[in-house]
RNA sequence: GCCGGAGUGGCGGAACAGGCAGACGCACAGGACUUAAAAUCCUGCGGUUUUUAAUAAAACCGUACCGGUUCGAUUCCGGUCUCCGGCACCA
């Protein structure tokens, strides 16, 4: 007979939920740990990233609240975005219906999990309560001048309809519908996260939780380069060229300047000349490439001549000026200094049009002829036809040409960023109103902060995809101005949901305030947050926003941390076949069946045992079946000995048997493994084979010894530690178990076990002996034999001796406790 | 191209301050129970070879590949290959 899951688990659910054991508020009586998985986007159903995220995380919650630690482990929804008005405009009904039946379905979903949520704390991004925050934060922004609209080149998903921040391109693909990407040019809204690129790099080194991995993504999608920004004048022009170069040491080598296609100066450089026609068609014929192959170091480097001479700033040489495709205006200035010699992309150019190579700096062992180049040389080294640098280390000439430059006023230190400030308009009506408003006379106004939230207006007919809803809403878009009073008109973007959840961890720690995001001495007692866990895929995007967002808000007083995540755990994905569980591949499965089948115990201890977090887990239909026998094993392992819990006292002061012995040093040392492999390392898996071979070994108990001979309190030590450390990983049926064997109040309630050193004392123990490193017997010994005792031992084995007849004994070493090596000649 | 991470039985994965490779689970095989099956329980399970009638026993090879350090290497060092992820004409 299977144990009934079915009962065991909706009970305590039940019984979890009436009594709200899960519930907590700031006590500081208590250490506080706060454990954060990433909210989901309501979509409908929650798929196995979903139930691995939460079942790592419950795990973790459970244990640290057996571990005395006031647990905060909130969940909420992260409910705008485009699915749900897509969804809606299918099935003519309103995007907040979808999102409620969404939600409605997920939150039983995760209760029929049975996880340790405190759901008062539950957060919805497109309820009013929380959405007035959302744009309460970007008025801040505002105030701060950290939000700006600008007209520029964006990116356009013709798709979806709307622009995208840099961040959500991947490829030159929109990352949520794979469409292509157009550049397109408008006025949108931007947040100057470019400002705090600084910060953001250099506080990586604060996040010594977090995985190496995400940190270099987060460098390397920053960007940071040193270099300094050199003018060069144009022959017959008052204006100048101003490059960005890593290399200021080359600038004697310059041989022409590149701008980009798209540079303005290029109009009116080219402006009634020969040279206007070619270049517009230049500029025509690369602006037609898309991102992909524009930027691609495959493409050919293609230039032409624009008929206009710069001068090197440093000896008055004429260099001619080009417009090339692989100079790009959106970074560093969009201007190049071209040094053959000493960059390939250059050189390659340079040979292809017949430019003239001059080597500024030679390596310092002359190892080859720098007259003669075969590719360029970029390392460091002398430089040499440099007038009063020469013979100066190039890496120190970097210096001193800024300082030059900069006492004469043609150039000063300048640093460039990959990073570009965070577009999040979007054209779309799902989303939160950016609360501004267009006076005629007054310009651009921003709402009051008594008058959020602006409300989403709900007479919307869900036509046509392809058009801004709310742009055709005249009963939203027409208002009157906050300073003059005068007919004006709303905003009618709404921003990114990357916004919302860039806050969403701090409005948890006081998610009902309705004066503030969050009051200042809960956020002080709960943040930062503890351990946060969450898809990798989200290593650039939604953590580095939120940590935008938290320096911000740390700057104008609202969040006492300036770092929002201390730990971080990237889980990986979920594969069946070796491929991602997808819809299209066909490979799904699906929790709820799972759940059905098997139980919400079953499926989190699979899910948990079949690989450590971090890695990708294959899906095997076996492997659950086999942690369903597991826990049945566990389940008529407690019926059959519970009768021990009768008689307790029985045989408490006798001598323990040898059997006894060994199942308490199992007993004491699985609970010394378990703790350190979720308290160090997050390795469950670990954790759970401990937990199965405490089973066995309680098997083995029981077959080996005469039930007229069990030793009860051995017997009920054995069975509360395996309940308790069961506890994190099968919540239901722990808790059901520890009830049947007579225990009163919730065993999520208990204290975590700790082991008992003197029952991991041996009196014995076996080691191997080794021939010149190869295992060729092995010998028990006293735990406390002394090296010599253990060394005289060993030569008395009848294998050990026939080994080394005829040898010489060179040395012997002894590992206590381990091996003996006897090298012989 | 650059920067990370990984490569261990039929499979998922253990073991790395250098010390008995393959814990635990799956699959498979054999046995017990059963009229039978399922479930359950017990046993075996990296490869090759040799000895033995058989039960068994022994030797050698094995942690992607080549080399090094060491009494001893899955673990450390150098090089190569493959896979995965990120960045990529960034001046």
């Amino acid at each position: 007979m299977n144990y009934d899951f079915h009962k065991i688990e909706k009970k305590w659910q039940t019984e979890w939920e009436n009594a709200n054991i899960f519930k907590r508020t700031e006590d500081s009586s208590k250490p506080k740990y706060y454990l954060l998985e990433m909210f989901p986007y309501p979509s409908g159903k929650l798929h196995m990233g979903h139930v691995r995220n939460y079942a790592i995380g419950d795990v973790i919650a459970r244990y640290k609240t057996m571990n005395g630690y006031n647990v905060l482990h909130p969940m909420g929804w992260d409910a705008f975005g485009l699915p749900a008005e897509n969804a809606a405009i299918q099935n003519k009904t309103h995007p907040s219906v979808w999102t409620t039946t969404n939600i409605e379905h997920m939150r039983d979903q995760l209760k029929e999990m049975g996880l340790s949520y405190d759901w008062d704390r539950e957060i919805t991004t497109c309820h009013t309560d929380y959405y007035k925050w959302t744009q309460w934060m970007f008025l801040q922004f505002y105030k701060q001048g950290l939000a700006y609209k600008k007209k520029s080149k964006v990116n356009w998903c013709p798709s979806c309809q709307t622009v995208l921040a840099n961040e959500q391109v991947v490829d030159g693909a929109c990352e949520r519908c794979d469409s292509h990407v157009v550049k397109k040019e408008l006025a949108q809204w931007f947040f100057k996260i470019t400002e705090y690129a600084d910060r953001l790099l250099e506080d990586i080194e604060k996040l010594d939780g977090w995985p190496d991995k995400v940190k270099t993504m987060q460098q390397n999608w920053i960007g940071r380069s040193e270099g300094a920004a050199i003018d060069f004048t144009i022959d017959g022009f008052e204006e100048k060229i101003t490059v960005f170069t890593t290399r200021p040491d080359t600038i004697f080598g310059v041989s022409y300047i590149v701008l980009s296609p798209e540079h303005p100066l290029v109009d009116m450089l080219t402006e009634n000349t020969e040279y206007y026609e070619a270049a517009m068609d230049f500029r025509k014929k690369v602006e037609a490439l898309d991102e992909i192959t524009r930027t691609s170091d495959e493409t050919e480097k293609e230039g032409i001549f624009i008929g206009r001479y710069a001068r090197n700033p440093l000896n008055n040489k004429k260099v001619p000026i080009l417009i090339a495709n692989y100079v790009l205006m959106d970074y560093g200035t969009g201007a190049v200094m071209g040094v053959p010699a000493h960059d390939q992309r250059d050189f390659e150019f340079a040979q292809k049009y017949d430019m003239p190579i001059i080597p500024v700096i030679k390596p310092k062992d002359d190892s080859f002829d720098i007259d003669n180049l075969k590719e360029a040389y970029v390392d460091e080294g002398i430089m040499i036809n440099s007038g009063q640098f020469d013979g100066m280390n190039s890496a120190k000439g970097i210096d001193a040409i800024i300082s030059y430059m900069e006492d004469k006023g043609c150039g000063r230190r300048n640093v460039n960023y990959k990073l570009r400030d965070w577009l999040i308009s979007r054209q779309r009506y799902w989303g939160a109103p950016i609360p501004i408003i267009y006076c005629d006379e007054c310009g651009i106004v921003p709402v009051p902060e008594e008058d959020l939230p602006v409300l989403l207006p709900t007479d919307i007919e869900f036509r046509d995809r392809g058009q801004n809803l709310l742009a055709n809403c005249e009963s939203f878009v027409n208002t009157t101005c906050p300073k003059c009073g005068r007919s004006a008109k709303r905003e009618v973007d709404t921003m990114d949901t990357f916004v919302c959840s860039s806050f969403y961890f701090l409005r948890f720690t006081d998610p009902n305030n309705e004066e503030h995001v969050a009051d200042f001495d809960n956020a002080k007692y709960w943040m930062p947050v503890d351990q946060y866990i969450g898809g990798v895929e989200h290593a650039i995007l939604h953590l580095l926003y939120s940590r935008f967002f938290t320096k911000v808000l740390y700057d104008i007083g609202v969040s006492p941390v300036d770092e929002p995540f201390k730990n971080l755990l990237t889980q990986g994905m979920v594969l069946k076949d070796g491929i991602k569980m997808s819809k299209s591949k066909g490979n799904v499965v699906s929790p709820e069946e799972i759940m059905k089948e098997y139980g919400s115990d079953t499926a989190r201890l699979f899910i948990l045992f079949a690989a450590p977090p971090e890695r990708d887990l294959e899906w095997s239909d076996q492997g659950v079946e086999g942690c369903y026998r597991f826990l049945n094993r566990v389940w008529r392992l407690v019926v059959d000995l519970k009768d021990a819990y009768d008689n307790v006292e029985d045989r408490k002061d006798s001598q323990l048997s040898p059997q006894d012995k060994k199942l308490r040093y199992n007993i004491h040392n699985t609970i010394r493994r378990i703790t350190i492999d979720i308290e160090e390392r997050f390795n469950f898996n670990t954790a759970i084979s401990a937990i199965m071979e405490l089973v066995n070994a309680m098997y083995s108990y029981k077959d080996e010894v005469a039930k007229e001979d069990y030793t009860n309190w051995v017997l009920v030590e054995a069975l509360d530690t395996l309940m308790l450390m069961l506890a994190p990983f099968a919540p239901h049926m722990a808790e059901e178990l520890w009830h049947m064997t007579g225990h009163k109040g919730s065993i999520h309630d208990q204290k975590w076990p700790t082991y008992d050193k003197a029952a991991l004392v041996k009196d014995e123990i076996e080691i191997a002996v080794q021939v010149n490193g190869k295992v060729r017997d092995r010998l028990t010994v006293p735990t406390n034999a002394t090296k010599d005792e253990v060394e005289e031992a060993v030569f008395t084995l009848d294998k050990i001796v026939n080994e080394i007849e005829g040898k010489t004994v060179v040395k012997t070493i002894v590992v206590p406790k381990r091996l003996v090596n006897i090298v012989v000649k």
